[in-house]
DNA sequence: CATTGCTATGCAACTCGTTGCATAGCAGGA
DNA sequence: TCCTGCTATGCAACGAGTTGCATAGCAATG
C-alpha cells in the first residue's frame, strides 16, 4: 500500500487538513492517485499515531475547526526508505479493453458511442494538462528540483493522453469498419 | 466490478476450468486485467449460481478432475447489457509517479536504478507483444471480427509500452541532470 | 424563509482483493 | 528415494476500498 506515501508527498509539498488533502486527491494528485476522504482520515490517524506526521489544531471562525497535518521526521525517513524499495508490478484493470473484446460476441456498433465518450474525456483532460502546464510552468528554464520532477510527471500524463487519444481513434475506425462489414 | 465480465469474455473466447482461467489471467488477459485464483473461483461459483455460466465435470486420469465452465444464455445477455452501460472513470494508481515527486524531498539519484528496472521491464513486455503479434496475427489482411478486436487491443498495449518507454527515458535523463546539478 | 451547497470530520457496514495454508495425485530430476 | 513442481480446488483471515449516513455551522441562492 502506498496511500501513506502519496499523502506524505502531498503534505511535504504543502501541509493541510484531511479535507484539503481529499480535495487535492480529486485534482492534481488525483491524476495519478485516487482516494476518498474516508481512506484519507483513517490513514491520517494511523500516521499520526505512528509519529509520521504532526497535527496542529487550527481554530477557525465562520467554519469548523480543522487539524492541519505536516510531515514529521519519522515520516520523511519512512518515505526515504520506501523510495529505495522496488515497486511491485502494478495491477492493471483496463475495463474498456475488456469491453472491446466483448464486442466480438455482441454488436461492435453498440460500443461506438461509449468509445466516443471516452475519447472526448481524454481530449478534455489533455487540454486541462496543457493549460495547467502553461499556468504552473511558464518558464521551463527556471525550475527548481521539485518543479522539475513535477513537470516530468506532467509530461508523462500529457504523453499518456496523446497516445490514448490516438488509440481510441484507431478503435473507433476499427469499430466503424466492422459495423459497415456487417451491413452489406 | 467487472471481473465477472472479464471471465465471461474469456469463457466465450474459449471454455475452461477455474485453474485454466487463472493461468490465462496471468498471461494474455492479464495484460489488461489481473485476478488471483481465489477471486476467480469465488466469482465462478456465484456466476454458476446465477445461471450466467454452465459447468461440466470432466474426469481426467493422471490428474485431478476439473469443472469446465462455458458461458450460458443469461451470461451473454448480462454481457450485452454491460456493454451498453457507461464505464465508470477508472481509478488510477501510478506508484512510480508518486515516487518521482517524492524524490524531490530526498535524493533524486536514489531513484535511478528503480526507474531503469521499470524501463527494462517495459522494454521486455513490448518485445513480447511484438513477438505475440507476429505469432498470432501473421496475416493482418484476413482477420475475423474477434481477431480484429483482439488486435486493436494489442495495438493499444504496444503503443502504451512504446510511450511508457520513451517517458521513462525522459525521466532518467531528468534524474541524471538533477543528480549532476547537486554535485558541482 | 427555505433549500442547497460548502467546510470538516467521523461511524458502521459492506464488498473486493490478497495471503497463507491445505489437500492430493502424478511427473521429472538430483 | 527425496524433493520440487504442476494440476486443480478450496477454506479462513485479514486488509484495503467503497457507500451510506450523521453532525454542524455558515454562505449564498431562490
Amino acid at each position: 500500500m502506498a496511500l501513506e506515501h502519496a499523502i506524505l508527498v502531498s503534505l511535504l509539498e504543502q501541509p493541510g487538513s484531511g479535507y484539503e488533502l481529499a480535495r487535492r486527491f480529486d485534482r492534481s494528485i488525483g491524476r495519478f492517485w485516487t482516494a476518498t476522504h474516508q481512506q484519507i482520515y483513517r490513514v491520517l490517524r494511523r500516521m499520526e499515531a505512528d509519529g509520521w506526521i504532526a497535527a496542529e489544531e487550527v481554530v477557525q471562525d465562520g467554519r469548523p475547526d480543522k487539524k492541519v497535518y505536516s510531515a514529521a521526521g519519522p515520516g520523511r525517513a519512512a518515505l526515504a526508505g520506501w523510495l529505495r524499495e522496488p515497486v511491485e508490478p502494478e495491477t492493471v484493470r483496463h475495463e474498456l479493453a475488456v469491453k472491446i473484446r466483448a464486442a466480438a460476441f455482441d454488436d461492435p456498433a453498440a460500443l461506438i458511442s461509449e468509445v466516443e465518450r471516452h475519447r472526448d474525456g481524454h481530449a478534455a483532460l489533455l487540454a486541462r494538462y496543457l493549460h495547467g502546464e502553461q499556468r504552473d510552468f511558464p518558464d521551463l528554464t527556471a525550475l527548481d528540483t521539485a518543479q522539475e520532477l513535477q513537470h516530468v510527471v506532467l509530461r508523462g500524463g500529457i504523453e499518456f493522453e496523446r497516445m490514448t487519444l490516438a488509440w481510441l481513434d484507431d478503435v473507433l475506425a476499427t469499430l466503424h469498419r466492422l459495423a459497415a462489414d456487417r451491413r452489406p
